[in-house]
DNA sequence: ACAAGGTTGTAGCCAAGGCTACATTTCGGA
DNA sequence: TCCGAAATGTAGCCTTGGCTACAACCTTGT
């Protein structure tokens, strides 16, 4: 049956439209992704410790220090963190939107992965990359489904 | 309750370790997601042509031909394709074989999200960017979720 | 009070994955 | 046949997100 791949037809420009648009989709999620994660990470830090560290961060999202450094630069530049030298990383009121959004859907995600039947160590492994391709509609459908079972 | 989110403490060394290598294990499936895209692409040309086009390949992922082309050539690098000037691109037998799974893994996703409610354009869609973080013990709970239910 | 050590910032490198522009090759139709 | 259009290759640019190395800044203990 030919429900699942579409024919993937070069000579159907519609169909052809569409396959390219879901792979360019996927990339924009992905470009997301790393807002998503610090966001949170930096939510996360400050809900524990009152502040977040460009030390911290680094080390709990396992990168090296410079990087975090300049992940929290794309953060002001998007507006959603702000922060003064040598002073740690704070959250606009868009970045803690953004970060009470991501918390949600990620318990969502490892939520109706372990509904599933997948052990909760993977669950929690796959989620952090699953959650950021989670659309709206499937985020809906995923708590419709674990509503349904209490 | 504190199943979901681990406390992110950093000063607990196993558990900053342990939130670090989720971090990091997904930025690796993110960099093999290119591969397993271009390689089931192809894959699906070469069973509806019988052979893969730069230019095919190129609108099907929704990319400029230059990008496909050097996409291309990592595939060789990797030892997943061969192809030669102005010929089309083959999947080597390892290629192959990551086309297969991959195709495989795809199906049961969509299968999955469908079966928990999702809408199939929308399942379709996040599947795309989904797929690659699904681990081989998520993707066996994925089958047997699908199975018990058939 | 101040030196040592940890923290942060900055500079500059790399690879990946996009792109445009241009060169080359192939192929089909007049 | 052979010429023009389409396909492919190549060059070179940009941004992103990693990294190391080093500089500057706090802070803390003696």
């Amino acid at each position: 049956m030919m429900t699942h791949e579409p024919p993937a037809d070069p000579d159907d420009p519609a169909l052809a439209a569409a396959q390219a648009e879901r792979f360019s989709q996927a990339r924009t999620a992905q470009a997301q992704a790393l807002l998503e994660d610090y966001t949170e990470m930096i939510d996360d830090l400050i809900r524990e410790h009152g502040e977040a560290r460009i030390t911290d961060i680094a080390r709990l999202m396992g990168v090296a220090h410079p990087t975090a450094t300049k992940a929290v630069a794309r953060l002001k530049r998007e507006g959603l963190a702000v922060s003064r030298p040598y002073r740690g990383v704070f959250l606009t009121e868009a970045g803690a939107e953004m970060a009470e959004r991501v918390r949600s859907r990620h318990r969502v995600v490892v939520d109706l992965l372990i509904a599933v039947g997948v052990p909760p160590e993977s669950a929690e492994r796959d989620a952090e990359g699953i959650e950021h391709h989670v659309s709206d509609e499937t985020l809906m459908a995923f708590e419709r489904f674990l509503g349904g079972r209490g």
